[in-house]
RNA sequence: GGGCGCAUAGCUCAGUUGGCUAGAGCGCUGCCCUUACAAGGCAGAUGUCGGGGGUUCGAGUCCCUCUGCGCCCACCA
């Protein structure tokens, strides 16, 4: 026989360096690739954004997922677990530029072994301008540093990832299955390139998508404009909150059915202060109730106006810049010296100085009636900007998202009903967005860092490039930078010449990447038979924030490129809120660093307190549920100190005592509730059953049985079994929450002679998880069928009772008991003759005598101490 | 304006096809150095299950409605 291995006294130190390196050196955590797709759990992690610092949400989330990569690797799934480094993109170019005081400037020349300043000018303009390769040189070495702490603080919260899978956005691979899947969106007709209006963003000088929108409250105010009927007949007055953009007016609209203005639907007025003469208009969108019913359209004031002015197909009057301003010369379409001289006033001023002037002028002409209202309303920013988004008009890339086409849009809705989502209701968020979109995704920017538009553009005579036929490099060249690549066919010399060639200067959306994790991970047209194994993946596991980004965008490429969706289920996670309820951010300067916590409470504590956030729930922030958990861990190891100290049985010993049969009976219960609740990806609900089970276990069972265990004839063996069977199973419960102490005491129970009967597995992490089914096996029929009391339910209440007349009488809980008479309903009583022996043992029970009482009666207990007192329980 | 979620003990939350007297942990009170565990154990008190109405033999659970909070979405002149 084996005997188990169980330290004097056990602890929590250490324990993650030690199984930490012995996972690693073991492979425990290793994708099998010989696996085919059906015995496969492919996962699409989340690659964190490392330009930030850690905090507390990254371990949350990651444990979610870890919870149910390693149930799923226990029921014999090869777990396909890879990590990903997001180093790419606004939020890197953002960080390098302070860390390090540079900035990109595209016509820099390269420096052979560039040094960075000591230390970082106060301004950005006087950080060192450096060249696109020097820039990318420093993303790649910040970045690679802060995926190593990454990495450290992950394996240290115990995420059984497969290290050896890892990608980073900003790799050769990542980029080239990027520009292929952008060529092949190009090849089917699907990518497209427009010159039109777009959201701009005049800080980072870039275009930016719906997606990346927020809503932000301001203060404005309406200001009543008078414009003059052409016919003569009088004013028309409209409300504005931007009377600075009266320069860029192109028409009035109203209701169609507003009979106030039908009348002048197919007239003209002309502008204030500039008297341009604008026709007047009717479209739905306009509201009656709003103002003063009719508006003006600018080109552009707001994306309301792009809709006007591209379904009623208005002239365009821009006016405003790339860099936010006005422009500086005055437009050709004021006819007079008196609106070019009104102009000028506010040209190449900020819509806020504009707005100034404006109302000065509009003022001074009687145009401006009354006082502006104050108000406040919402204003788009993009979510990164500090500064209003302006609409400009540049030519980009797009990809249809079914913004701007019906059928498209029902069909990726469709796409999104086949997801499973978790919670479910979260798929509502998904119809919501696909259902609002107003137009296609726009997936190219104006920036330096990320990955290139693969493409160059034939130069005519007069040096104007030829945007409607791009040159598109091989496949095989890829990936390529058309900023240094030449295109077949021609001779870098050519470049920028009318004749030659020029290269797309844009990069991708971060999303246009982020938006292919499945395809990077596993291996598209890289890898065909990992990619076999493993896509369509099983679960993208994400937070509910960006569905509409990174979630939708995924759902979209796997559609064009696959004709599926590129996972069966979509696991949603909530948030970390701080113990005030708001949600931790960087911003809001309010997180918790997470290596002081792994320090403080040890890491399956705080995988404890990461796993009671049900999905998609957010979370308070809460250090006394990492102390509950911290003594979770303790009790296992105490409780399997203490239950594999009583002693072995032989490997085929049956279980014959009917109060340790009930409690295989209640733990196969429990293994059914769990495996539901996991295969749900309810991971909390797992834990929360298998945590109440453990501890009524430990109060109860265990101190009921600890008598007889020790004893040493059949009815020993039956517990001794039993016992061995419940620990095993429980370790198996707690293997996906508790790592580290499930494999510490699993690691008791296999020594150089052996294993413990049903500790075969090297590693708990590789045990296959409980079967139900053997525990019933086990049980037998006899039991826990009909509705007959459960022994082991009737003695713990009535040793309850019996420890309640011993507290109440204020005596220890050793203290012996005379008699104690149990009243209670007949089949109850005949349940408790079953354990009577296990009672009077644990409670110290010299004679223990039953009253029979009508159905209906409740179980009461007279207890007579030996001694001093008796009390009524 | 549309949609979704939440509201249960002082706090954080369970309560899965409606079913006996509504649960857990924390906190609080009392007791116990009990040879698995005193960074512990045992026991105890505490609730008009947000308000109102309805369906039902029976409602925390289903339906309607109201209130409050949070989130998502919106073409916000």
């Amino acid at each position: 026989m084996v005997h188990p291995r169980v330290p004097e006294k056990p602890s929590l130190e250490g324990l993650e360096a030690r199984w930490g390196e012995a996972w690693e050196a073991a492979g425990t955590y290793r994708f099998d690739r010989t696996a085919e797709r059906p015995d496969v759990f492919s996962i699409d992690t989340p690659p964190p954004t490392v330009s930030g610092s850690l905090h507390v949400g990254h371990i949350f989330s990651y444990t979610h997922t870890d919870t149910v990569a390693r149930y799923q690797r226990m029921r014999g799934k090869a777990v396909f677990y890879p990590m990903g480094w997001d180093d790419n993109g606004l939020p890197t170019e953002r960080r390098v530029e302070n860390f390090y005081g540079v900035r990109c400037d595209p016509a820099v020349p390269y420096v052979e072994g560039y040094v960075p300043p000591a230390k970082a000018a106060k301004k950005r303009q006087d950080f060192d301008a450096i060249s696109r390769r020097n820039f990318v040189d420093l993303c790649e070495e910040l970045t690679g540093t802060d995926e190593q702490v990454f990495e450290d603080l992950f394996r240290l919260i115990g995420l059984s990832v497969d290290w050896s899978l890892g990608y980073t956005t900003v790799s050769q691979r990542t980029q080239r299955t990027s520009q292929r899947a952008f060529l092949r969106n190009l090849a089917r007709g699907e990518a497209y390139s427009a010159e039109a209006p777009s959201l701009w963003d005049t800080t980072f000088q870039t275009a930016v998508a719906q997606a990346e929108l927020e809503d932000r409250e301001r203060p404005a105010a309406y200001h009543d404009l008078a414009f003059h009927r052409t016919d003569g007949g009088g004013d028309v007055v409209i409300s504005t909150t931007r009377p600075e953009l009266v320069v860029s007016c192109v028409a009035l609209v109203a209701h169609p059915e507003d009979e106030r203005y039908q009348p002048l639907f197919g007239s003209t007025v002309t502008t204030p202060v500039f008297g341009v003469e604008v026709p007047v208009r009717a479209h739905k969108l306009a509201e009656p109730d709003k103002g003063t019913g009719i508006a003006m359209i600018c080109t552009f004031g707001d994306l309301t106006d792009v809709i006007w002015w591209r379904e009623l197909q208005l002239d365009t009057r821009a006016v405003v810049g790339k860099d936010g301003r006005f422009a500086r010369e005055a437009p050709e379409w004021l006819g007079t010296d008196a609106a070019r001289s009104a102009y000028d006033q506010f040209a190449g001023k900020a819509s806020g100085g504009a707005q100034q002037v404006m109302v000065e002028l509009l003022t001074s002409s009687g145009e401006l009636l009354g006082e502006p209202k104050k108000i406040t309303h919402p204003v788009k920013f993009y979510e990164k900007g500090d500064k209003p988004l302006e609409i400009v008009t540049t030519r980009q890339w797009y990809i249809p998202n079914g913004g701007r086409s019906e059928e498209l849009k029902s069909t990726l809705l469709a796409r999104g009903a086949e997801l499973s989502w978790h919670p479910d209701y979260m798929r509502h968020r998904y119809d919501n967005w696909v259902g609002g979109l107003n137009g296609d995704w726009l997936i190219s920017r104006q920036r330096f860092f990320g990955v290139p538009i693969p493409l160059w553009y034939a130069l005519d005579a007069d040096g104007e490039p030829d945007h409607g036929h791009p040159l598109v490099p091989d496949e095989a060249d890829l990936p390529i930078d058309p900023q240094s690549h030449v295109p077949a066919g021609y001779t870098a010399d050519q470049r920028d010449r009318p004749g030659g060639f020029t290269g797309d200067p844009d990069i991708m959306d971060t999303w246009a990447t982020s938006s292919l994790t499945p395809q990077i991970a596993c291996g598209w047209e890289e890898d065909p038979d990992l990619f076999a194994r493993t896509f369509p993946m099983d679960v993208r596991p994400q937070a509910h924030e960006i569905i509409r980004t990174w979630l939708f965008s995924t759902v979209v490429r796997s559609h064009y490129e696959h004709g599926t969706v590129p996972w069966a289920n979509a696991a949603l996670s909530g948030w970390i809120l701080d113990p005030d309820r708001k949600k931790m951010s960087k911003s809001v300067g309010n997180v918790v660093v997470p290596t002081d916590l792994l320090e403080q409470h040890g890491a399956d504590a705080v995988r404890y307190w990461a796993a009671s956030g049900r999905p998609g729930t957010d979370t308070a922030f809460d250090a006394g549920q990492m102390k509950i958990g911290r003594r979770l861990a303790i009790k296992v190891l105490n409780a399997s100190k203490f239950a594999l100290g009583l002693g072995e049985a032989p490997a085929d010993a049956p279980v014959t005592e009917p109060i340790d049969l009930a409690m295989l009976a209640e733990l196969a219960g429990l293994v059914d509730e769990a495996t539901r609740a996991f295969d749900a990806f309810d991971y909390a609900r797992a834990l929360q059953r298998t945590e109440d089970f453990f501890w009524r276990f430990c109060d109860d069972y265990l101190e009921l049985v600890k008598g007889r265990a020790y004893r040493d004839d059949d009815a020993a063996t039956s517990a001794r079994v039993a016992l061995r069977v419940a620990l095993d199973t429980l370790l198996r419960l707690f293997a996906p929450f508790l790592p580290y102490v499930t494999e510490e005491v699993w690691s008791w129970c296999r020594t150089d002679e052996g294993a413990l009967p049903g500790f075969e597995a090297p590693s708990v992490h590789r045990a296959a998880w409980p079967a139900a089914d053997e525990l019933r096996a086990m049980v037998g029929e006899e039991l826990g069928a009909d509705g007959t009391p459960s022994p082991l339910m009737v003695a713990a209440e009535v040793l309850g009772r019996i420890r309640k007349a011993k507290s109440d009488a204020k005596v220890s809980m050793r203290a012996e008991v005379a008699t104690a008479v149990v009243t209670d309903t007949g089949d109850r009583l005949a349940a408790l003759a079953l354990a009577v022996d296990d009672v009077r043992d644990a409670g110290k029970v010299a004679e223990l005598t039953t009253t029979v009482a009508p159905e209906g009666t409740e179980l009461s207990v007279a207890v007579t101490l030996a001694e001093v007192s008796a009390a009524e329980g």
